[in-house]
DNA sequence: GTCGCTTACGTCTAACGTAACGATG
DNA sequence: CATCGTTACGTTAGACGTAAGCGAC
């Protein structure tokens, strides 16, 4: 049973006419006809009555027109949703980012995006930089945002906005107040550090090791799982840390946090976009990509980016 | 977007392989591949990741699946539907017949028609002859059982079991005891007769003008418009009346009607299986009109036809 | 090298249109 | 005779198969 032959049995029935069924579906009458008739004949059953001028349906085509609606019905509401979908209308945005960018970047982008596409649902999974990229490998994530390079087959990375990662120190530090601290200075005071397969770790201990200063220099105290936790430490006194910039917003302004320069030192990344080379991205998926690649860093930067310099 | 390439689609997204739904839909597995790459193309989407050897759903393939399987779904129940339709297995047969068919005759077949098919429905409308005649013309019955020959264009007459028409009198009647009458004798007792419009009345006034006896000369006392009031009138002593021997059947067992032979007179008459040749018949009413035709008259009497002869 | 999807190409069915025919009212 | 469905036939698109190509493990 072909489905084209059931759609114009469907017209057919619905105006009782060859050939009204004809013009509503741009064809010619004949056209319609052999449909009608190959179809009866691939049912072996007769469809319609043919009295006179008038085109009636049987019992058998009574039956076969609840079925033929319910396809036709079907189908289109097939077309419908594929349309949508193409158009990255509807559907689901599934993402991943590491800690940093999953909890201070892409809020504010997703922020952004949403409200251009109200029927869609977003689904944010905030991990660390490994756990994101083994997901986008498995395909459980479309895209992934992390705050490190690291390799993988099949996984392309694509450069995003810039964050600079700074020292942070307490309100009542020694330190609060200077513009800057020497390199050696970081190996005298007790030194609060993410866990392994932090995206932010990682950049941290290449950026001080290239500047010479071994990672196992640092007076580590203690090794946190989150930002949020560190930046605790930080206000109760345990240590000073380097952390993106951009997980210290708030503290800048509210005064209980502050930043201080190094001196020669500044650590800057680029956080990346990677998805899959071996999957196609939903539309979805697509526009979004799309949408990113519209973001200038100062499209991010001009909202409430703290400044380097700390306002308290 | 067609139905064929849905299907292939939903092969292929179960079997998570090319090939493997090609083996199952008896297909090439380059036929498969084009398949699905001419509904990516029409969708103007990425439906599978090609991941080397192992095939997995896109988001959009995931959207597409559901809708797939809702009108691969629909077009099996569809199939299903027409089968058991076309098999005669299930559907409603709508039935007419004038009131000594449809009262005494289809009962008892449809009695042994139904058991066989446990599916479906009977509608059995009893009128009059010329009612179901109209119907049928209408097209509201498929097929009606009429006890008189009735001509209408596009009416087809399938002559059917034999019927008798007999002089009914009361057991109390001086005729009861009698092997025959006259047919003069007729014209000298008071005559019950059915209403215009019945079969019965049509037949037995062109039997008796046939034998030289005008209607008109009946000594017609009541006009009835049911065969059961007749018999009550004739059990009430109003009169004799001639009617079916189908209909006396329970009243000659129990004694309270007598039928008695009209000498050198025997009406008789064929029920006639009615039909529109404009419209088709529904499978079911097909298969009723083949099970009609194995009917032998032996068969209907053979179940508790009264003899001719009364038995009191 | 093997497995599995893709590409290329040839065949043949069938979808469609045009034109002629036929029946109904 | 006008309308509407059917039949006949020619054209073209596409469904399918075979064979060769190609990337992944």
């Amino acid at each position: 049973m072909d489905l084209r032959q059931v759609e114009i049995f469907y017209y057919v029935a619905q105006h009782r006419s060859f050939s009204k069924a004809a013009a509503a579906l741009s064809l010619t009458q004949p056209t319609v006809s052999g449909h009608i008739k190959a179809l009866e004949a691939a049912l072996n059953l007769v469809l319609f009555d043919r009295l006179g001028r008038d085109v009636r349906l049987t019992h058998a085509g009574e039956i076969l027109y609840g079925h033929a609606k319910r396809l036709v019905d079907t189908k289109q509401a097939a077309l419908q949703g594929i349309e949508e979908l193409r158009d990255g209308l509807r559907g689901e945005l599934v993402l991943g980012g590491s800690s940093i960018p999953g909890q201070y970047v892409l809020p504010r982008i997703l922020g952004q995006f949403q409200p251009q596409y109200p029927g869609i649902s977003i689904a944010l999974h905030i991990t660390d930089t490994m756990e994101t990229l083994d997901r986008v490998v498995r395909g459980d994530l479309e895209l992934g945002i992390v705050g490190a390079q690291v390799a993988h087959a099949h996984v392309a990375h694509t450069p995003f906005v810039e964050d600079e990662l700074v020292l942070a120190v307490s309100a009542s530090h020694p330190w609060a107040d200077l513009a800057s601290v020497s390199m050696d200075a970081l190996t005298t005071v007790p030194f609060i550090q993410r866990e392994r397969g932090s995206g932010s770790r990682l950049v941290v201990e290449h950026a001080l090791a290239d500047a010479g200063l071994p990672p196992a220099h640092l007076r580590v105290m203690a090794e946190m799982g989150t930002t949020e936790a560190i930046k605790q430490g930080i206000k109760a006194g345990l240590g000073v840390s380097i952390m993106s910039s951009l997980a210290l917003e708030d503290e800048c302004k509210a005064g209980s946090i502050c930043t201080v320069a190094i001196e020669r030192l500044s650590i800057r990344r680029h956080f990346s976009v990677i998805r899959h080379t071996g999957r196609a991205l939903s539309p979805l998926a697509q526009t979004f990509e799309t949408f990113l690649q519209t973001l200038t860093p100062l499209s991010l930067t001009l909202q409430d980016t703290p400044s380097h310099a700390p306002t308290a």
